[in-house]
This record gives structure tokens, sequence and C-alpha cells, in this order.
DNA sequence: CATTACCAAGCAAGCGCTTGGTTTGTAAAG
DNA sequence: CTTTACAAACCAAGCGCTTGCTTGGTAATG
């Protein structure tokens, strides 16, 4: 029997329902709502309904929780923007279409887990950093190639590693003011950013 | 006699010579470099060179330390801020003269500080966040009576809230990634902005 | 009939913080 | 100058509690 309180939170679309899935989304649901320091094993472990010692059974310590969290993330928000950048070859029509899915998955079905990925990033082991840089490097390198080409074209003037890093943070920062029920929908959200990119 | 591990760390400028500052100074650069619930009181004291149980004298507990180093911060870059706005009375010299202001605050000598008020915002109990919101509204209010300034002119399209938040998002991210030793400087990081925010 | 999933109980360590007392700095009173 | 007074700064010890995690066993699944 599923603890019913997990009923009532959004999915995260990262994560099957698998016990393992369903431990990784009740994790990231929390991690999100109280960080992942204040959220002690007990708690979770009383969230999707076992006990608290259970969750060894599946992972062997609570930052590797984590880490799975966080890779599983990056997984799933990797294969949708090789998605979006595939939706088109016209390299500002690529961009638009990049630019919609990052803030997709920041302010969308995976926004949870995201926010997780930002702020709890530094609670992870070195190594574990490590391991979780190669991914979002591959992810980096999307985002790179179709500035590059701009670039040649001379649709952005500077740096692609610095515009990225200014694009992606104003995309990155909604995760701390975008809320899905206010009056800013995505779409014109997209188009901002774009512009301000593009210009 | 002060402990010769704090002489080798930069200096943060919102903290005095004061035992009290040099304790906060000692917290921001602490909770920046290992984070607030990773950061011990035990630590914390041995690194300012007294005992744990010394810090309560100044502090009534770990959190209100905290509430300290980031109210500090806040004031100070209020200050900045406002000199910035001084410098001219030109809106668009008056905007690159904020972005410029606060691309130093988060990067250079208060940088420390600043990502402490970023990252470990949560970590505030929620009196004490609504207490240091009154602070940073007055902050944003300075950005946001002079993008509506620029909006009237038609040189900023769009709403001034989000384009604030984007703005904002794009410096703000600095945090993660800027390194004072870089080949990037803060005059050309500072030109980018105003590029790309002025459409 | 093995594998997966879980429970019940509890340990060792580390945590924030308290307590009761001592030292140090400072400045007015003798 | 010295004495007195007092607050600010700090120490030494440790309490009470929570934490992540272990262990040795049981139930369910396919």
């Amino acid at each position: 029997m599923i603890a019913t309180s997990i009923e009532q939170i959004p999915d995260i679309s990262c994560f099957d329902d698998s016990p393992r899935g369903r431990l990784l989304q009740g994790a990231a649901y929390l991690f999100h709502k109280q960080g992942y320091d204040k959220t002690t094993v007990r708690e979770l472990a009383q969230f999707i309904g076992i006990q608290s010692g259970s969750l060894f059974h599946h992972f062997k310590s609570k930052d590797d929780i984590l880490a799975h969290v966080m890779e599983q993330t990056i997984i799933y928000n990797l294969a949708r923007l090789k998605d979006a950048a595939a939706q088109s070859t016209a390299p500002e029509q690529q961009l638009r279409a990049l630019i919609k899915a990052e803030l997709i998955s920041i302010t969308g079905d995976t926004g949870a887990a995201m926010a997780v990925l930002v702020y709890e990033w530094f609670a992870l082991s070195k190594e574990k950093q490590d391991y979780l840089l190669k991914m979002r490097n591959e992810y980096e390198q999307i985002w790179l190639d179709i500035i590059e080409t701009l670039r040649a074209q001379g649709k952005v003037k500077h740096d692609a590693f610095i515009w990225r890093r200014l694009v992606g943070g104003a995309i990155s920062w909604t995760v701390t003011w975008y809320k899905s029920e206010g009056k800013v929908k995505i779409d014109e959200l997209t188009e901002m950013v774009w512009e301000m990119a593009l210009k």
C-alpha cells in the first residue's frame, strides 16, 4: 500500500513507478520543498510509506539517493534537449526550441528535480559531481554548437561560452520566481529570452 | 591572538574588525566554501580562534549568525547600488552603473557573502526571510524605477518585473561560474549584459 | 525457492546549545 | 598612579537529542 500523501503531489516525469522510482520521486519532492540537509531519511521513508532502514535496501546512502535523483534528471532533460534541437535545421529556430525546452524543464514537469539539481549541487561528494559533470557537458555542447553556428552567421556577437552562461543564467534563475499559475506563459518567456539573446 | 588562518583569507568588505565582525566574516567564508549545514559551530569557532560555546555570547543561535551575515550583506550592497544610481542622471548610463555594481557585488569583494545570500536563503527561518525581504525590495525598487523610465522611452520593450528577473538572473548566475582570475573582465561583462538588456 | 522488498530495533557519532565560572579591556573614583 | 568596578569576551565541560546507517530477521513475488 502506497502512502496516500504521494498521490497528492504532482508527478515528476523523470521517474518511473517502481518502488525505486517512487522513492526517487518522493526524494526529489522533499529535497526541493525543504532542502536536502533538512530532509531526514526518516521523513523521506515515512513520506513514501516504508521504514527508514528500508531505504538502504534500494540505495547505499542518502547521498546516493541525491545522486540518482540528479542523474535521472539530467538524462531525461538531455533527451528532451536533443529532441528540441532535432525539430528544425534552421539555427535560429533551433535556438528558440532549446530555450523553450530548458524553460519547460525548469518550470514544468521536472521543475522540482531541476531545482534540486541547481540548489543541492554542492551537497554531492566531489566524485559524484565529476561523474554528473560529464553528462552536463554533453548537454552544454548542444547549446554551444548551435550558438557557434549563429556566431559564424554574425547573429550572435560575443564569445559563445560567456553568451551561454548569461542566457543560461537568465533561464535557470526562473527556478527562483516562475509560477506556472502566474500570468506569464512559457511561450512569451521563450520569446523574451530569444529576443534578448539574438538581438 | 587571532588565529593565523583568518589572515590568509581575503577580506569581505561588509564586515568590520570587531570580534563580532570577524566572526561574521569567518562565517561568510565558511558558509560559502562548504555550505551552511555542513559548517559546524565547532568548526567556525576553531576557524576564528575561540571555543564553540563562546559563539553564543555574540549570537543567540547558528541561524542568527546566518541572518546577520545576510543582513550586513544586503545593507552594504544596497548602499553601493544607491551610489551607482547617483552617478548619472541619464537612465541608460544609470542602468549600466547598476549592472556593473551588481556584478561587482557578486564577483568581487563581497562575492562570498553574496553567494551565501543566494544559496542559503532557504536555510533561514520564515520570519527572518520576511524581515530581509523588506530590504531586498528596496534594492529591487531602484532597478525597477530606472527600467520603467527606459520603458517609457521605448528603450525596453517588455514588462519591467520580468525584464529585471531575466537580467538579474543572468547577473546572479555569474556566482556559479565567474572567476576573477579568468580572462573576462567586469567591464566587458557589464557591456555584454547592457547590450542584451537594452534591446 | 531464490530474489526482491521490507520491518523492528538500536548503535555510534555528531550536532546545536547551555552552564557556571574565569579572564580581559576600560574608565571612573580615590 | 593606583584601585575599584563592571561589562564584554571567552573557556571547559558536557547534556540531550537527532542523525545516517546497520543488523538480523520476515513477508511477498514470480
